[in-house]
DNA sequence: GTTTGCTGCTAACGTTAGTTAGTGTATTTT
DNA sequence: AAAATACACTAACTAACGTTAGCAGCAAAC
């Protein structure tokens, strides 16, 4: 076989990566191996090696490499100076946009996470549960200016968050709607079923 | 090792399936190995196969009993003659007592099935999307008469089915709410989302 | 143009997986 | 009590897994 093609901007390990992202959402971390992973890359499975160390590093780079991006945001907007609402909404657009675009790796790592080993798993779920509780934050600052209705502010983050990842379903339809109708939908139901 | 537990109602069989969706709730279905369930049964890996037939029929026992369920109810939500909001309401609070009070096999069902092999794979992937049909016929139902906003009900559906299968966190986080706030505040947000 | 390192290959390792065969013992049936 | 069935055991098989060792060739650096 021939080497991995890469463009000047991406790392061989990064094109690995990417196909292990795509090849674990379809088949599942455990059910997937790295013979199929280098029958896709193009190689032998022990040229892989060359790249990556293993196979559980190739999970946790997809995990933080999603965990982080969802964090800088968090953080950006808690940062500015809008209502709780608006503050919400831009989070859910965030979300249903990196579900869209990213689909692969977000739903990798929404998925599979739990197959990360020690130190990283509990590390992704201390990052996992903080972002939950800076979100929930969020919320019940609108709940107590009366911008939201009286819930538990946990319950609606759960809420949010899975439904979101429903798009999965989407992707996998036949006939579906554009992703921009999708956008405007979840946001009218989600968002709907917050205000006060 | 002795001899497997049963109760007059429930067979060896029974006992093994319901331990084996606790564990593959866990681990995951491809992770979870024949001894390791053999010994969360008191009984080695052979022995399991004096009752049932393979890995894999676990998991479509565990998968269909889950199925049959929810399209056994949907039925009787059909025949039953209320508004379209409370057809959801009563369907919506099915789907929170099923993920409180069945979890393991619930979840199993959500998240696994995918290792169901043909020709079960093809007829589960029929069920569940025959279920969401007749599911956003109904919310369709209640657009026509006014009684729901004006969306996406396919969209309307998935947001609702996955908002519902969050539930795992809240079995997960230490500090709950009890089942029953749960279950008033999902129906809040999720009810109110969609009302005209 | 030679050297150095990167990247691919083949072969093989140790482990674990699901499952079967065959045997003996306890339980149920007659 | 005898016969038949149900059930658990030990041992083992084949297949697949992640990964390593060792070597060959191509690419870039000097």
């Amino acid at each position: 076989m021939g080497r991995i093609k890469t463009d000047t901007n991406n790392s061989r390990k990064a094109v690995i990566v990417a196909k292990a992202a795509t090849l674990f959402k379809e088949k599942g971390y455990k059910a997937a191996s790295m013979r199929e992973l280098a029958d896709i890359v193009g190689v032998e499975a022990a040229s892989l090696y060359n790249h990556i160390k293993s196979k559980s590093e190739l999970l946790h780079e997809i995990c933080f490499s999603v965990a982080n991006r969802y964090g800088h945001f968090m953080e950006s907007v808690e940062a500015e100076s809008c209502s709780s609402i608006k503050k919400i909404e831009k989070i859910l657009r965030f979300h249903i946009h990196g579900m869209i675009e990213h689909f692969d790796e977000v739903y990798v790592s929404d998925r599979e996470w739990k197959y990360l080993e020690d130190p990283y798993l509990s590390n992704f779920q201390n990052q996992r549960r903080t972002y939950r509780k800076r979100f929930a934050a969020i919320i019940e600052a609108g709940i107590q200016k009366k911008e939201i209705k009286s819930i538990d502010a946990t319950t609606a983050v759960l809420i949010m968050l899975h439904a979101i990842s429903g798009i999965e379903s989407w992707h996998r339809s036949k006939q579906r709607i554009s992703g921009d109708a999708l956008e405007e939908n979840m946001i009218t139901i989600l968002v709907g079923g917050l205000k006060n």
